[in-house]
RNA sequence: GGACGGGUGGGUGAGUGGCUAAAACCAGCAGACUGUAAAUCUGCCGCCCCUUGCGGGCUACGGAGGUUCGAAUCCUCCCCCGUCCA
């Protein structure tokens, strides 16, 4: 680190920084500013807002953060903002429907978590991490008056959602129009010279460029990542709709979910969530068109390296091999999970299916046995009175479903 | 404030007194086929119990009461959403 900075030629940082990027607002003034940090040797300030709405991460929240990394990687200067404020509002993008505000615990809990997980990605001493709550929460009527005056309702009322929500007759809550303008005081007081967010972001980072202006700011440059599309291969990864990986799963889960994805998917993965270059991602691509690679060992590197992201190395490719014993060669898993009971009494297998939460309900757990989804050390079992006997100490391996795997042990 | 329309299972959405745990579709789950891919096919898909049977019980159609042998379906009040008018 020598005392004046130096940046790669801008050419090269256009390259990298726009990798993936589904879109820049817009690239003349990116060049510009590039071209101007490099003349006086100062970094570009850029930002990415997450409103800790959840208190865990899924692989679609990476993408962007990616991006933010790769400022980083550039020599600029990467800003975490903390939507502690905002989340408070609720971002009403992509939303059917209002959403209940987080209290301030919540919002306090799952920020606290967030940052934990964000630094698997952002090197901690280089991020600058702020919490919006430090200004918006500081704002007087007066002040929050002043921004509205800035915006036109029918502006506000242009975007999608608002708009499909009034035809359809649903409620829009009136604190859901406050939410792209006090996330634009946010890009005011950082001065930011980038921000970056997801491509359903858009209007929100739209909105910021103008209040800026207002502000007497010069806009900043907009750059805007692709939605990643969850494990079904239809809608975006989204927790509540349960097509998620979430960064703290262990890396045999996640290395599982990430071979459930279909081959086309695969792609866009390869793109959003891996450091591999566009050139290095199309050869493989080709390889695997020629059938000189087969399309389930491409996933596989896929997943060994997704997975070494957040695990490391050494993980990632444990978690392959594991993969390869248990699907491919159909050998028992070298670990599972273990579920300790006392010696003594027969126990209904039913029963301990949901205790060891292997299935939700009796019910449920009933009919994966009926339909031959459950296997008592390999041994597919017929009866749902099936019980297990805990007389001897020991050891069974349960497997309910193709992945779940339980080992259970007799104390 | 007034007039009108609407609130059904994870989602969309049928159903206007019994045959409705509630059509259909989607999602989900399991099995078959595979590469734990996709596609396809088959089955399941509120919860609980057992003597496992086309068995029994409980809960469910915004909420609370009521009418009826019987209500998601009829009545009353309330809550919520929207439209139009002011």
């Amino acid at each position: 680190m020598t005392a004046k900075r130096e940046f790669p030629p801008v050419e090269e940082q256009i390259a990298y920084l726009t990798k993936g990027a589904a879109e820049t607002i817009r690239p003349e003034e990116l060049r510009e500013r590039l071209e101007q940090s490099a003349k006086t040797g100062k970094p570009l300030r850029a930002y990415l807002g997450v409103d800790p709405t959840a208190p865990d991460l899924h692989l679609g929240h990476t993408v962007v953060l990616r991006k933010l990394k790769h400022f980083q990687d550039m020599g600029h200067t990467a800003i975490f903002l903390i939507g502690d404020f905002s989340a408070m509002i609720g971002d009403p993008t992509g939303q059917s429907e209002t959403r209940p505000p987080l209290t301030r615990e919540q919002v306090d809990a799952n920020a606290k978590t967030y940052l934990e997980q964000v630094y698997k990605i952002l090197a901690r001493e280089k991020t600058e991490v702020r919490y919006n709550s430090e200004w918006l929460g500081k704002m007087t009527a007066e002040q929050i008056v002043r921004l509205c005056s800035h915006y036109r309702l029918a502006r506000m009322l242009e975007r999608e959602d608002f708009h499909t929500r009034l035809e359809k007759n649903l409620p829009i809550s009136v604190h859901e129009l406050l939410y792209p303008l006090l996330t634009a005081y946010d890009a005011v007081k950082l001065e930011s010279d980038v921000e970056l967010g997801a491509t359903e972001q858009k209007f929100n980072l739209l909105v910021h460029r103008e209040i800026q202006r207002e502000y007497g700011l010069r806009a900043q440059v907009i750059l805007t990542m692709p939605i990643l599309v969850g494990l079904d291969g239809q809608r975006k990864m989204s927790k509540s709709y349960g097509n998620y990986v979430g960064i703290s799963e262990p890396p045999r889960d996640m290395f599982g979910k990430l071979m459930s994805i279909s081959d086309e998917l695969m792609w866009s993965y390869w793109d959003l969530l891996t450091d591999l270059p566009p050139d290095g991602v199309a050869k493989l691509r080709n390889e695997v068109a020629a059938g000189r690679l087969h399309p389930m060992d491409a996933k596989m590197r896929l997943a060994t390296a997704i997975v070494s992201t957040f695990h490391g190395h050494a993980a990632g490719e444990e978690a392959a091999a594991e993969f390869q014993r248990v699907f491919r060669e159909r050998q028992t898993p070298e670990e599972a999970p273990e579920w300790r009971i006392p010696r003594g009494e027969p126990r209904r297998l039913v029963a301990l299916l949901v205790e060891a939460g292997m299935a939700p309900s009796r019910s449920e757990a009933e009919r994966l046995i009926k339909q031959g989804g459950v296997e008592l050390d390999g041994a597919r079992v017929a009866d749902i009175r099936q019980e297990i006997d805990c007389s001897h100490p020991g050891a069974i391996l349960l497997r309910a479903g193709k992945k779940k795997f339980l080992r259970v042990v007799i104390e």
